[in-house]
DNA sequence: ATGCGTGCAAAACCTTTGCACGTCA
DNA sequence: TGACGTGCAAAGGTTTTGCACGCAT
């Protein structure tokens, strides 16, 4: 979805478009990875210094409202945010040493999907974050 | 692992038994979900008024300390604690309905596995959460 | 124009910490 | 006895909220 559609999804859905909230979410539009409400509020911050940081958190509302964010909750507490425009379900593969994430295709494997079947349990929803090093932090690892 | 073990863990590792400690650990031992904070103060609380959720707090990191504890971060950005105990890495199906939390065996599926491995990156650990409905709570939704 | 959105400050929450006292080994 | 553990209260950090003003529609 480009950016443009996700401006037009918050019109259509009644909500304004204020100089903040675009700045806002565009913010998170252009981020290459999940980033944490720190990182949100000085790249928005970057664009528009005035910008509150309550006026995020309001915003992040509109965008669960809207079905477009994705919250990461990694291991140590903390918290991510990226956008979800993908058609697909997707998870991250985050790198515990640069942070950068990448979208993979999820596929539960069949045998769990068996697992699950056999239990008689009504799976709706499923959450996946797959922490470790990437080839770039790897090799740097390994140098030291 | 039987409580004892998980005392004798403890112990071995240097950590004193006191009064407060068995409590607050055994509430947690005997639980048969994954608990808030609220419910474990509410639990411990029932076996001895005065423990203050300070020390619930400080046991958390002895828990950690002995890596029994397993912290579990639904969706909706509560936080649960459940204890480790098993030898296999697991997961839990919960239910979004009454809470039920049931740990199934992880397996990634190879196809999974192999993407990953495409992509180079040196997977050190996954959180997988499941949610949906249980069979009794699914049947109850049913009648309505 | 009018009602939604924002900045500001205060409040509400959750978690951590310092200190003095208590208690386990 | 001595060090670790605890209760209490205060501090810290993050998120939410009330209010008055400002701005998009």
């Amino acid at each position: 979805m480009d950016f443009n559609k996700v401006i037009e999804l918050l019109k259509n859905s009644g909500y304004k478009l204020t100089n903040q909230r675009k700045i806002i979410i565009e913010a998170l539009y252009h981020s290459d990875k999940p980033i944490s409400m720190e990182e949100w509020l000085l790249l928005t911050k970057d664009k528009n210094p005035g910008i509150n940081l309550s006026t995020i958190y309001r915003n992040i509302d509109v965008l669960e409202d809207l079905g477009l964010l994705e919250k990461i909750r990694p291991k140590d507490g903390s918290i991510k945010y990226t956008l979800n425009l993908m058609e697909h379900h997707s998870h991250f593969l985050i790198c515990k040493r640069c942070g950068k994430a990448e979208a993979i295709e999820c596929c539960l494997s069949k045998e769990f999907k068996k697992i699950i079947e056999d239990k008689e349990f009504d799976l709706i929803e499923h959450n996946l974050e797959l922490y470790g090093y990437c080839k770039e932090c790897h090799t740097e690892l390994d140098k030291k």
